[in-house]
This record gives structure tokens, C-alpha cells and sequence, in this order.
DNA sequence: AATGTATACATAATTTTCTTATGCATATAC
DNA sequence: GTATATGCATAAGAAAATTATGTATACATT
């Protein structure tokens, strides 16, 4: 992951979202479909990837399948049964981190919220 | 910092862009404003805050003022003129993060972009 | 008198997460 | 033959947080 610092923490939920959205990817196509979706603002480096991925898979949130396609390796993810429950917790837990982090920039003239 | 792991990163934006909007705060204010802001969701630890002002303070872009107020310390942080400009930038990447994520969570359906 | 809660600061040890650097290998374009 | 793209991986180090403490004042409760 790489920019401003901001994204820390999210690359296990992005992981996540895409594999939930697309079902199966392999690890080099999740680098440039979120190079794409974010017009090149976030480049997602393989020394954080490879190790993401890797732990989802030990904390059981994720299955592979190792598949060779034009002669080079691919190993593709999709989420588990418990990876799938997981998500929904996790894209809850965005968008209430995405409210919260938009009441801080620009913050509300509810006259319920004295600040 | 507390919660879902997805604010690892944020503090120092936080604490920027809420001196930018008070003028001044102390510490243990900015945890309570905070609180308040996000309707007690985020909780920042004095671990990960005390150390991040001292950072900042640092770096030039805050300026302190201790003060004795009912007999305790306070030490009020401001922003510097140089971290008056850093904020402009930090508020514009925190605005990008924000963008880039809501296209992850909810994919735009623009014609343009093809996933 | 003792205990708990709130206010207010601070740091040290550890963990988590990421960056940077490196390595291996195949395919294609220049 | 050199560079770029595809595809995986790990190791060393840095950055940022968590967790656990520590100090101190003030006020409320038991």
C-alpha cells in the first residue's frame, strides 16, 4: 500500500470487498483493479499484498486454488463461508469509519451536537 | 487510536484539521471532541496521542502553550503557519482517501470505467 | 477514611502494518 | 539484450498504534 498513509489498516477490507464483489482473484489482479478504481491514486505494493493475503487465509477467511495460465502461476483467492460473514462486519465497519471520518472534515450544523 | 484498525493513520489528520477549526485544544479536549464527533465510535488512546503531538510539535507544525488551569496542566496545541499549509494538504489527500474507498465500497457505475 | 471517576500529562514494551529492497521466473516488445 | 509486464514470495526496517503503567489533582460516593 502506498500514498498517504490514510490506507493504512484498509487493505484487509479492500481485499475483501473486491473478492466479495468479483468472486475469485489472484493477487496481481487485485493490485490493478485498484489502480483502476482508484485512477492510479493508490498503488498496492506486493511486500504489503502477499502478506495480507496470506494471513487471511490462516485466519480461515480465505480459500486458494493454484492455477497455471499461460504458463505462469496464478493463485486465486475467493472468501470462505466465515470470510463472507467476516465481510459484512468489516464493510459495516467502513462506512461507519467513512461517516465518521466526513463529520471531522466537514463537520455537522446539527443544533443536537453542541461542538 | 481504537476500533476497527481503519483509522491507523488518521490521527494526525484529525488532530490538524480540528486545530485548524478551534483555533487551539489540549490534549485530553481533542480526545473528548473526538468522542463526541463520532458519537464515542472512536476513542483515542493518550499511547498513540500524547506521542503523535509531540511528533507534530516536532516537525514545526504545532506550537505549544502550557497553562495552569484549575490547578492542572494543560498544554494547548496550535497550528504553525507552515502546519496552517500542511493541513490544506491533508485535508485534500483525507478527501481523496475518502472518494477512493466509497468507489471501492459502492463501485461507480460510470460507462467510462470498465470492471 | 477509602474508593472510584474524571481530568491531565507522559512513556515503555510490544504488536501490527506497511515500505523498501530483493529474489525467482515467464512472456512480449523494442 | 534490455526493458516492461505478469506473477509469486520474503526479509529488514520503519511507522503507528495498543496495552500497560506511572504521576497528580479534584470531586463524589460509600
Amino acid at each position: 500500500m502506498k500514498n498517504s498513509q490514510l490506507y493504512k489498516g484498509s487493505l484487509n477490507t479492500i481485499i475483501m470487498k473486491l473478492l466479495e464483489e468479483n468472486g475469485r482473484m489472484y493477487g496481481y489482479e487485485i493490485t490493478q483493479k485498484v489502480k483502476l478504481i482508484t485512477a492510479g491514486e493508490l498503488n498496492i505494493t506486493e511486500g504489503a499484498l502477499y502478506p495480507a493475503l496470506h494471513k487471511l487465509e490462516a485466519e480461515g477467511l480465505l480459500d486458494v486454488e493454484v492455477e497455471k495460465v499461460d504458463n505462469r502461476l496464478r493463485k486465486y483467492y475467493k472468501l470462505t463461508e466465515s470470510g463472507q460473514k467476516e465481510t459484512v462486519n468489516r464493510l459495516a465497519e467502513l462506512e461507519e469509519f467513512i461517516r465518521n471520518m466526513q463529520n471531522l472534515v466537514t463537520p455537522k450544523q446539527n443544533p443536537d451536537l453542541q461542538f
